[in-house]
DNA sequence: ATCTTGATTTTGATTAGTCAAAATGTATCA
DNA sequence: TGATACATTTTGACTAATCAAAATCAAGAT
């Protein structure tokens, strides 16, 4: 059984991978998304590709095996799995999830996991709409636009929010923009680095790129 | 926040306290307790004197301050409340609970429990007949016979198996001594060390005395 | 009063995960 | 081609929890 620190090392790397497919993570970057210094990460990362986890390049990173992204996909999916449960049959609140399904994720048996994705008819997106992978490890990640680079004008539906930060998710929230909801884009201004969009209930917002860069949506 | 391994020798020291009410828990019965070396639980416990969890004596024993109880009745609470949850709301059986609760009591933030504490209605007793503490730490204790030393031929109520183990738990469940029915104590034989019962459904069957011991019940 | 026995405590080592700070590489810029 | 800047790795130290085995203590038996 991999201890907690090493399911989050190997969680951790899967997110950064899907940030920069096909580089490998630095060492620098892997420490401060991890929050240790860099010579904890190189030497956890050196016990890692001991074990067959990840493949290890020294100075210039690291990238995971298949055996290790299997690992990772299992870690997230508990972790997914355990978000929406919270949200859905214990009623937290949206934003608040993310930090107990933190710690959850790692004490949940593959007896209880399987009764809370029956419980939740076999669901595919967690509250924030990222993706569940399967219990075999498969994940589906269709491609999508954000609010950043959609078409204007075009009706659209908030598919995801890629930010765990509860005050984040509360603004997303109050703006109406929680995913499932429609929303359509008005204007860009590249100058200014301004989105403004018309949600379909509540009123026009303007957003600043980065945050719009955060708001996944679909075609309708 | 105290770590896993500091719950879970408060919980033991807990419950061991209440088998003997008023004695010292010696450093042997506790490291066999907790499944490690007699000097590991010294140290440990030495540990925790010095954080005012325990009163240490050298060389005679080591007994719960008011703060360590406190500690233990509030982890005990969350263990009894998830083996209720996991039972009630998830479905998995009455045998298999207590060790997925032994490792999620460490992880359920205070909100997660009150959510669960809630959609259970606020129950006082878990599946095997266990109490709950209250929030602020107060448990009722009722005294209670068991099946080695209630009165004979009088109907009563199986009200609490005092044993953990899935084989035994599986058994209780076959013989239909489950919490809540009822039995009457046909005879005992104290030679034979063997106790006749007649279970309100189920044919009846003879136990050992030290199995009687460990089924408690209370007047129907 | 001394011996023996068995529990308890102490000592020294080990593992996982971490940090601080020194040493080393690498890449870029002049 | 250096020199410099910055990332990476190494080294040494620390904490929590543990074990093995030696040392110590307490009590009862002789």
């Amino acid at each position: 059984m991999p201890s907690s620190t090493v399911e989050n090392y190997l969680k951790q790397l899967y997110v950064a991978q899907q940030d920069a497919p096909g580089e490998l993570v630095t060492m620098g970057r892997l420490a401060t998304i991890m929050g240790v210094v860099p010579g904890t990460a190189t030497s956890m990362i050196k016990a890692l590709a001991d074990s067959g986890l990840v493949a290890y390049e020294p100075r210039s990173g690291v990238r995971l095996t298949s055996g290790g992204e299997q690992l990772a996909l299992h870690v997230l999916r508990r972790h997914r799995l355990v978000e929406l449960f919270l949200v859905k049959i214990l009623g937290l609140d949206w934003s608040e999830v993310h930090a107990e399904a933190e710690e959850l994720e790692h004490v949940i048996s593959d007896k209880v996991l399987q009764r809370i994705d029956e419980c939740l008819g076999h669901p595919t997106v967690d509250p924030h709409g990222d993706p569940i992978p399967s219990a075999r490890g498969q994940i589906n990640r269709p491609p999508m636009y954000s609010l950043a680079d959609c078409d204007l004008a075009r009706p659209v539906r908030i598919a995801r929010i890629v930010d765990q930060e509860p005050a984040f998710l509360q603004f997303v929230n109050q703006s109406g923009l929680t995913p499932g909801s429609g929303v359509v884009v008005e204007k860009r201004d590249p100058i200014a680095q301004a989105v403004t969009i018309r949600p379909q209930r509540g009123s026009t917002i303007t957003l600043g790129s980065g945050v719009a860069a955060k708001i996944l949506v679909e075609a309708t």
